[in-house]
DNA sequence: ATTAGGG
DNA sequence: CCCTAAT
């Protein structure tokens, strides 16, 4: 196509530039690059040239060939994106399916979009966040096009047509992926990139990230008001002109801010390290949105727009804060500004999305019974039996009002203990009061209805354990993998780790059973099990103490019945940790 | 990726 | 059930 010809062109034509602005400049602002390289934490060889080419742009604010030339590959990645949101447009740049890294490049763009911008220019909390980095976008697609007259019409055309002609773009957010992604890449990359982008697959939606499992950014799923945003894509239709003129007339300053802008995308990049804190947060925010993304999916046949904007929103809110938890401290402030946004602007969505798409379970129910159980009565000291869902929310209620039974009961414990200690956490994290809180409770079922198991664990039924036993007695205890691969096909929601937690209280109760003999009274805590599948786990438990409890294999049947005093629960873990040791 | 162990 | 560390 024309087009592509011109593209070719201009990127031959851009990287002649750059490499001659690299020789001639940027030796001469040696000790300048220096300086700026400081101010990035690690530079990198391949980012030289860039940083130069920062430098250059934020010393000397005249217009030069290295900054054209730099917001020109900017202007690129508008331009493509424009093309994306054109369901028409043949190759729009939502062909151009950027692997994971991609992904990580262009939130991390993003994320330092959002920071340089907060820092530089304070933003005030009712534009959000969108609108700064919009401005970012705008202005160097513009920069671009000033200077860069053979793009100018094509990203006008298609920034025109995308709102006139075609409102319902499928590729909303891919749209932000195309800027980011195209933004991102080093420069050498862009050479490629415009090749490759137009002929990519011509189809790469949203969803086929979503389909990866780890490093997918939901980036469709967002479920902010989308206000802020449509208002700025207004602007970007319509108010080019002046800000083109606003920028130009700031020249001078625009030039030296997005130099520092670039200079944090860079950095953070860099910055960007995996702990598995950071690496466990970034997935579990993740999940999160993808929830969202998901329920927003079902939306996005009758809301187009909004949706994109509120996905391109969440773009700039998700990452960040995943990301600004690499310095522990500092990130503090970043965090609260950023997820201030991101609740302002996430929240109304959210709670939408949950009573429209959340239809109350028994499950869900069941949750929130716990939640208000857990808050208005710590110690309980019931003890819960049932078997259907049902049976739990009504058992729970009336225990609320009605403290009958004073046996303990594991599993209600500890059920608490984890909302408990979650909702510690949580609280430790975010010093925010707001109400964060409800909000992530609300998010938190959400999810948990899903594939969730965090909350109620499936009881296990005699089928079950029989199953379990038999896959332990031929296989052997450690082997969970194999047995639930090969017992439990039908159960997709027992996990090995699962068989395996299971075995071990089955060990336990198998020997309080032993101790306390036929203490029977009902104990209800093994009430379903019935005699024979009890002693089957003993003899298992001669077997195999357990894992593999190299040594005296005689300790654990021992001491259970020499002790009197003491829990056998105890004494069990007395033992463990003895043979451990 | 699985398993052990602790909570 | 969840989480982490160790293989």
């Amino acid at each position: 196509m024309d087009h592509e010809a011109h593209l070719c062109n201009k990127f031959v034509n851009m990287k002649s530039q750059r490499v001659k602005v690299e020789d001639s400049f940027a030796p001469a602002l040696d000790d300048e690059t220096e300086t700026f390289e400081h101010l990035l934490a690690e530079p990198k060889t391949e980012y030289v040239t860039v940083d130069g080419v920062l430098c250059f742009g934020k010393e000397n604010a005249e217009k030069c060939l290295n900054f054209d030339d730099f917001s020109s590959g900017f202007d690129y990645g508008l331009n493509t994106y424009s093309g994306g949101r054109h369901s028409a447009h043949p190759r729009g740049l939502r062909s151009a399916h950027p692997r994971q890294g991609d992904y990580e490049l262009e939130l991390g763009v993003l994320d330092g979009l959002l920071d340089e911008v907060e820092e530089v220019e304070d933003i005030h909390a009712t534009n959000g966040l969108a609108s700064p980095c919009d401005d970012f976008l705008l202005d160097i697609g513009f920069t671009g096009k000033v200077s860069e007259l053979e793009f100018g019409p094509c990203e006008r055309s298609h920034l025109g047509n995308s709102e006139s002609r075609s409102p319902g773009l499928s590729g909303s957010s891919n749209s932000a992926v195309g800027v980011s992604e195209s933004s991102t890449v080093t420069i050498q990359e862009f050479e490629c990139k415009n090749h490759s982008c137009p002929k990519a697959s011509p189809h790469k939606f949203p969803g086929d990230f979503r389909r990866k499992k780890r490093r997918q950014t939901p980036v469709e799923g967002s479920t902010c008001p989308s206000s802020i945003r449509l208002q700025n894509f207004d602007e970007l239709d319509y108010d080019q002109k002046s800000l083109v003129s606003g920028l130009l007339s700031n020249e001078n300053e625009k030039d030296s801010i997005e130099a520092n802008k670039i200079g944090a995308i860079l950095k953070k990049k860099r910055l960007r390290k995996t702990t598995q804190r950071l690496v466990e947060d970034s997935s579990k925010k993740k999940a999160k949105d993808l929830m969202g993304s998901e329920k927003l999916s079902a939306l996005a046949a009758t809301e187009d727009l909004r949706l994109k904007a509120g996905s391109q929103n969440k773009l700039h809110h998700t990452r960040p804060r995943t990301l600004s938890s690499v310095p522990e401290e500092d990130s503090i402030s970043d965090n609260l500004t950023l997820s201030e946004f991101r609740i302002r602007i996430a929240r109304p969505k959210k709670q939408a999305i949950r009573t429209e798409f959340q239809p109350i379970t028994s499950e869900s129910e069941d949750e929130i019974v716990t939640t208000i159980f857990e808050k208005h009565d710590r110690r309980k000291h019931q003890h819960i039996k049932f078997d259907s869902e049902d049976e739990i929310v009504t058992t729970k209620m009336s225990e609320k009002h009605d403290r009958r039974k004073h046996q303990l009961v594991k599993s209600e414990s500890e059920d608490e203990t984890v909302t408990r200690r979650r909702s510690t956490r949580h609280n430790r994290r975010k010093h925010q009061p707001i109400n964060s809180e409800s909000e992530d409770e609300i998010v938190r079922r959400k999810r948990s209805k899903k594939h969730d198991r965090r909350k109620h664990q499936r009881m296990w039924d005699v089928s079950e354990v029989m199953a379990l036993v038999d896959g332990i007695s031929e296989h052997g205890v450690g082997q969970w993998t194999r047995i639930k691969r090969l017992r439990f096909t039908s159960s997709a929601y027992r996990t090995p780790i699962d068989l395996r937690d299971k075995w071990r209280n089955l060990l336990r109760s198998s020997c309080r059973k032993k101790l306390k003999k036929e203490v029977e009274e009902n104990e209800e805590n093994d009430m379903h099990l019935p005699q024979s599948l009890i002693y089957r786990v003993r003899e298992l438990a001669k077997k195999h103490p357990y894992p593999r409890q190299r040594g005296k294999k005689f300790a654990p049947a021992i001491l259970p019945t020499e002790s009197k005093g003491a829990s056998s629960d105890l004494i069990i873990k007395y033992v463990r940790r003895k043979n451990r040791s």
